[in-house]
DNA sequence: GTGGTCTAGACCACG
DNA sequence: GTGGTCTAGACCACC
């Protein structure tokens, strides 16, 4: 029934709103949710996650805002068509901003240079291949 | 007398102390701080930063027990001689969960594997020469 | 004490947080709030609208997320530097909307296409004489 | 039949009803549809349009209060004989207030006077040529 | 049934 | 003191 399954940590650093969101932006970023697809419910996700539907309507809200869904009038939240909001510098800051946390993180583990290059080339061969624009 | 620059930066998500911590941890990885150095005392590093002397003291007793430095008392705070806490398994796993983050990010970015390895490669040119371990 | 003064209207369509965010957004595009200007805290404001602080959050949440205001952990709200956020496709998207409601209003009031011509230069005229970039 | 194509744009903010009153506005406005012309039947339009029938009597239920159709009982609804309702200021004053909401979307969108004026423009070249009132 | 807004009150992290 | 998150429960508009 519902379109793809959410998981939720609760007592986590990150808040459930934000793992929601960040689990529907990857679905439709890789194409797990495809534009027209309906989200689950509000008041059902929230059953389904034992949280509060305020903590789900947050997130959808969020979503909403950030053109990556839809909500209509009293039919529910969709999965908007794929259009890009955020200016070329804005993606680029946080690209770098995504930088920053990972060769930190790398650094204070002792990876060297190459080795952080190798793990991350063996996680792009995984990327999904782009079919459309 | 400081042993090197700390910079925070405002308007981010990650809180002051956080900053000072990871700063400190950057350092000593790549050989900026050694053990031994003295570090700003949480006076001065306040007055320069122009921030709370409470949360510099947080952030060096976040150090202190992460084991990154130790206070000697009426002496200051010094960092401590380095020892690998962590096994080769975790440092992976810490690793791989950081590259989760970023690609995650970089595809709802809509980078492509291409831009993403390029950006990175741009960082690791500037990574600080290992020096010792 | 305050930077400015928000009015806002209860009872109207549009809902009190949105009331804040544009007044706010539209505050920082004629400059009468500037980059590094504090903006009333959650509860002060709450307190003077007589609104509860959560619908005030609100409204300064959304304003972080579109990068018009950025919360300082402790300190309170500031406004940001101003940075271009949405991309271009978006910015025309949503300028082309907002002609819609326009022209449609303007259509069915009986104005010819002159008149609204006219009275849009009027207020252009006024418009803030943009001073940097 | 139908005397002209209605359109609705779905994961607007606008509800259904709306679109639906607004169009038919218009489309009265324009002169595409003169008095004593026949509406298409809520049943039909419900059809056509793949939404429910409760939506289109709403709609015309309050193109009716407002005067714009009147429906008889058995025949259909249709296009009410054209007054004006509105005082000559009372239309100045809502052609402003429509103003105003343009004005700042376009400021805080960063755009230029020239760039509104040209966007306007190119709305008002394609503007209907009034052929009565 | 759907989502959207608002209130009230709690708890946490940060400075 | 500051903002951020979450819960609970209410009311509204829309379909």
């Amino acid at each position: 029934m519902a379109p793809f399954r959410l998981e939720i940590v609760t007592g986590s650093t990150t808040p459930i709103y934000r793992q929601i969101v960040e689990q529907v932006r990857v679905a439709t970023a890789t194409g797990k949710l495809k534009a027209g697809d309906g989200l689950t419910s509000v008041r059902r996700l929230a059953e389904e996650l034992l949280i509060n539907p305020n903590t789900v309507a947050k997130a959808y809200g969020e979503l909403a805002r950030e053109g990556v869904v839809e909500s209509r009038q009293g039919l529910g939240v969709f999965v908007a068509p794929k259009r890009r909001v955020l200016s070329r510098e804005e993606r680029r800051r946080r690209l770098e901003q995504a930088l920053d946390v990972l060769t930190q993180e790398a650094l204070c583990l002792d990876f060297t240079a190459q080795q952080v290059r190798q793990a991350l080339d063996k996680r792009l061969r995984k990327w999904p291949s782009k079919e459309t624009a």
